[in-house]
DNA sequence: ATGGGTCAG
DNA sequence: CTTTCTGACCCAT
């Protein structure tokens, strides 16, 4: 007895990540690192965010203090690379605008994941996985995984088989898959391996005897709901092959922007935390107006290291603005509220600010140009032209302008020397030929949410997308594969 | 509405 | 000297 012939059309989900990113886009910029031990280092070079293979095979870890590794560096032949976020940005858009190819219906999730609505019968799926993969390896240089499922729960789960089992190939569709064999390894999985779900949730779902992602697929949705969330619930139903996460439009709109980091070295003066208050300010300004916001409030906080119990100190304030703005000198002010809370002596490990209540620009009353001057002369404007020309640091108001002097500075002493080689390896140079099966436009659309509980309205029926100018969003390669028996 | 908690990458 | 920096959403208040 065949199985109907729509059951094998049924739309799915290919989920692709970049192996160890920073690494491999590292290596795409720089051939010469293929074979060696790579890691990327966290901002102030502080410690390894992404090891290459080898350098796992060194017995790297992530999160791995650099100072310690830096003795040995010399005697491993280990390359230690300052994180270079404008390549890595460069990178992600070739494999995005590579893979928006496939599909119409690209969700760009992360720098360096992708969802892709998909359908075609198994081989054809898996024909698929295995093409993607080696089309953004040719062109971009990169090598990917991709899992292929029926939902984006399980999809995630087949990628991360996939990277950890040799014998797929780096592509695994999640139905090609025995059912006895799948079973198997959701037994031996913790539910932590799951999307959605850290250590928090696991505790709380070990409590009530829920182990492996098989006890939690085996759960009934309705406790689950009633014990966690509407979310936990999804997820045993994506996990039982039921939809529940629809594909995402790109997100328009932010609800806010945070500028904050740890310093290389803490600061223990309220003069250095106005001049870092007056930098975020700015950046702030300039963010704002890229995206044409405005923000009503502003929050500036600082802190003391959380590896310190003692002395501890987190000043904050919250500055409601006159008017939505998004003038940096006015924001400038702002954060400066925080400076009466700085006590002099104290080692803060960080600072930042927040820009909140944000709207677009351009539906104020017109009194506002009078009220703000500053806006209406351009500073804002100007600002970013000239650092763009010159480069962050080279121009700002008050004590944020000042070149080289603050020791806050990132330390980005091993930073990859420029942005990567164009045309070379460029997508265009091979466009891959359109497979017949590509999931197009007039096909069904993604699975729809069964429960409307969500944030982001959307259109009812979600239209087809090109991958466009993407704004990935930030990331560290980070959560890497924790000891799995992925690979049994 | 707002803030704390949790997660992801 | 376990991880940086964001961003988003859930949920209780």
């Amino acid at each position: 007895m065949s199985k109907p012939v729509q059951m094998r059309h049924m739309p799915q989900i290919a989920h692709v990540d970049v192996n160890c990113f920073y690494a491999s886009a590292e290596r795409a910029f720089d051939p010469s690192l293929e074979g060696r031990p790579v890691i990327v280092l966290s901002n102030n070079d502080g410690c390894a965010v992404t090891c290459s293979p080898e350098a796992k095979a060194l017995g790297i870890a992530m999160g791995e203090p650099w100072f310690k590794l830096a003795p040995r560096a010399k005697e491993w032949g280990l390359v230690a690379l300052s994180s270079n976020y404008e390549l890595y940005g460069d990178i992600s858009a070739r494999v995005m605008e590579l893979l928006g190819r496939y599909s119409a219906w690209l969700e760009v999730y992360s720098i360096d994941e992708a969802f892709l609505g998909v359908k075609g019968t198994p081989a054809e799926l898996l024909a698929l996985g295995r093409e993607m993969k080696a089309a953004v390896r040719r062109n971009v240089g990169v090598p990917v995984c991709v899992g292929i499922a029926a939902t984006k729960t399980l999809a995630k789960l087949a990628n991360k088989w996939a990277k950890n089992n040799p014998a797929f190939g780096g592509v695994c569709h999640w139905d090609s898959i025995p059912a006895s064999e799948r079973e198997g390894l959701m037994g031996r999985l913790s539910v932590i391996e799951i999307w959605g779900v850290a250590t928090r949730l696991t505790k709380r779902l070990n409590v009530m005897g829920i182990f492996s992602i098989l006890d939690l697929a085996r759960a009934d949705p309705v406790m689950i709901r009633d014990r966690f969330s509407i979310v936990m619930m999804r997820t045993v139903l994506e996990l039982q092959g039921t939809p529940c996460i629809p594909m995402e439009e790109e997100r328009i709109g932010k609800d806010q922007l945070i500028f904050s980091r740890s310093f290389a070295t803490p600061i223990t003066t309220a003069a250095g935390i106005r001049q870092v208050m007056s930098v975020y300010g700015q950046q702030a300004s300039a963010r704002l107006a890229k995206h044409d916001l405005q923000a009503k409030v502003l929050t500036a906080f600082a802190g003391t290291s959380h590896f310190n119990p003692k002395d501890t100190s987190y000043p904050s304030v919250c500055v409601p603005l006159p008017m939505p703005t998004a003038d940096p000198v006015i924001l400038t002010k702002a954060a400066h509220a925080l400076l009466p809370h700085i006590r002099d002596g104290v080692r803060y490990a960080r600072a930042g600010i927040m820009v909140t209540d944000l709207r677009p620009t351009g539906n104020q009353a017109p009194l506002s140009l009078f009220e703000n001057p500053h806006e209406e002369r351009h500073v804002g404007t100007l600002l970013e032209v000239v650092t763009k020309k010159y480069g962050r640091g080279s121009i700002g108001l008050g004590h944020g302008g000042i070149r080289g002097g603050p020791d806050w500075a990132m330390k980005r002493d091993m930073l990859s020397p420029a942005t990567p080689p164009t045309g070379r390896n460029s997508p265009s140079s091979k466009p891959p030929k359109p497979m017949p099966y590509l999931y197009d436009s007039t096909a069904p659309a993604p699975p729809e949410r069964t429960h409307s509980h969500d944030h982001h309205p959307r259109s009812p029926r979600p239209r087809p997308r090109r991958p466009g100018p993407h704004r990935p969003r930030r990331h560290t390669a980070g959560h890497p594969p924790r000891r799995t028996d992925l690979d049994r």
